[in-house]
DNA sequence: CATGAATGAGATTTCATTCAT
DNA sequence: TATGAATGAAATCTCATTCAT
């Protein structure tokens, strides 16, 4: 068999550019194949370098897999909190755009994996799932609750616990998030399955008017919808 | 609590409820550390049989693990057809008994991890995933869409898509359901989760009626809410 | 390339045996090699059975060491003190016969390779290096000063510290001893090497009797020398 | 301490340094944790130099091993061939001051700790082990013999095999000096271990004079123990 | 049928050595 | 020269699976 005359395996020197590199490759692999499924030298060969180099910058697979998520939270949250303060107009409309910005920073991006590796691992790596809980699901549940809360004292929004109105809000924005990454993932495209943003769009729709028909139909002026679309 | 009156030899009795045995031991033990995780020898520890007879049974792991998801999905989906069949009431009560019922079966029993380990393992099953998606997704959104439907030619819901509506109406009752074998075993009870009850009640409650208040406020006589609880 | 027939791996279940039969190849071979650069695979190798069977007995290679020094230890301290119990003649003659002994119980048996191994590892291993001091260690010097503290009293002996005169005793044992598992098993057979019992016995010869000629020279009748050889 | 007077540009003195600085790195290393535990890294990091530094000077471990055994050796020997030509007293002084002289040398500095690695890594290394005979063992023992032969020729000392009598004397020191570089290092300090010192000076005593109790007790005048302790 | 000792492929991790800078 | 990031062979250890009892 004649050799390759240099194939030119070129080890490079990139000691900056490593960490996020294999947090990339590891984040993607994670969540496509679980923490335990994924072999150690499959994330070092997608983030293109040999096994040991690896270890070079993260002592063991689960060190690797608690900086994969603790550095994909990042400042996230922070950023929300700051938009919830510049914020003119009605909480409907807050709401609205929380869930759509959410819908675009989770779903539309790799980084929304990380909630899906959260759930599938959370029991096997406890003290993550405290550290995911307190950093990620608390603050955002807390800032949603918060709007809620404001729309309720105004009079906008009806009288609800806000913190049970958050899981309810949440849910179809996670469930679509966790579907993508998981049987939306497999190719299977089983019949009527609606796009994400209809679904997003149809349940603030139903979440602030409701499902039921109205006699008289109007709607409630202080929800506007989606601007364009 | 009176025993039952047949000691029957122990042996005798085991022999025919291994399968289930096992089945159970294994579906509590990949929901909750996974399926890669999850050693055989575990699983048959935990239904008190040596690793040997968990062979017996089933050829391999792998097998072990598609009989679990296909035994825990069983007939479900067809007695919700039939009840469909029955029903006389307003098509919001269906609805919102739908819910209320597949809380009950999936939330409150261990067959709820089903999903969890459907969502981690389907990129890793792929042929497993087709057929949850076959036998389990697609009717149970086709049960729902199609009292959508109902409802909107009957002109008690308003104009919606149907299959867009049933995933915003599947949403908060998944991520319970999820977060139940996730974050909320790992003794995470971060402040103020509320109560799932509370979250369906209000889900159905403002799914229907809408979140926005109304000026005359008067509730949509057609959804009555829960009975009395 | 023809296959061999059946060379019959045969397995074969024999638990009871198969512990000692790994402390034994573990032993040889550590003390062959030392413990770093004995491989685990061949213990189970030389032990005839397979990797995975070591793990069985022994959870990591660190334990298996720790095992072999543990067992190879045993009680013969203990049967050194009840000799001593029955003992009727001169401290000297027992002095002998306890370096003899020892020869014969260390130098001639793989038993012996325990103390190079502990010379080797003892810094790598702190708390093994402190059970054997305890164990081995202190209790032979206890009991061999015991006898030259005797010995002095009843004037058999001049005056010396008994713990010091240990430390010249056992030198040339231990030394022997060392020399056989190490450069004497190399086959460097360099010269005028003298065999082990004549140095033995040079050694009782000379500890009594000095090594300076003396004017008269007549041998101090407490001491008689080996019985026949 | 007045510090040496020329500062001379670091780098420069340095680098003539180095393969002295990196051996006596390695063989500190080496006698603590063993040739196969000791990783090339320390050595360079106890040497103060980078990894890369280590392999511009010894092209591989195992060569760093060899050079570490053979720079320790050295001349020593030649010294004690050229002091016995000059010494004038009696042979038994002569022998006490080359026993005093090796602990001296060998067992109060770093190059003490050869021969322990050499009775650790023989068998891992046998030309090596044959030329630490060859340039060690041998001429050391062969001088010791040729003291013994004189005494005896002289009628100084007693009628002993000149060979057999080395390994009785040098057992002691040899193990004074194993044990100070492994059970002695590792803070155990069981009990009544007497100092070195005084073990050597009691086995010249004992070497000399015998350990038994003689009628008329005074001392052979050949020998006079150690001058002023 | 049931057991659990035994196996060995394969995963994780280490570390001597190389080589681009 | 000196460095230390990168490599990959090799070691430790795990665990799904087999099979003698």
């Amino acid at each position: 068999m004649p050799r390759a005359p240099i194939p030119a395996p070129m080890r490079q020197r990139r000691k900056e550019a490593r960490p996020q590199e294999l947090l990339d490759a590891a984040l993607a692999l994670f969540v496509e194949k679980g923490f335990a499924a994924t072999r150690s030298e499959e994330v070092a060969a997608r983030a293109g370098v040999s096994k040991g180099t690896l270890y070079l910058y993260y002592p063991s697979k689960e060190e690797l897999f608690k900086a994969v998520v603790r550095e994909s939270i990042g400042t996230k949250i922070a950023e929300g909190v700051e938009e919830l303060g510049k914020h003119q107009g009605s909480m409907a409309d807050l709401v609205a755009w929380m869930l759509r910005e959410w819908w675009e920073r989770m779903g539309l991006t790799p980084a929304g994996g990380i909630h899906k590796i959260m759930l599938s691992e959370a029991r096997n790596f406890p003290e993550l799932a405290k550290f995911y809980d307190d950093e990620v699901i608390v603050p955002s549940c807390a800032l949603l609750a918060e709007v809620v809360r404001r729309g309720v004292a105004s009079g906008e929004f009806r009288e609800v616990d806000p913190d049970t109105a958050v899981m309810v809000l949440i849910g179809p924005v996670l469930h679509l998030v966790l579907h993508q990454h998981s049987l939306g993932a497999c190719g299977i495209d089983a019949g009527p399955k609606p796009e994400a943003g209809k679904v997003l769009e149809l349940q603030l729709e139903l979440m602030f008017e409701g499902l039921l028909n109205r006699p008289r139909g109007e709607r409630t002026p202080a929800f506007k919808g989606q601007p364009s679309a």
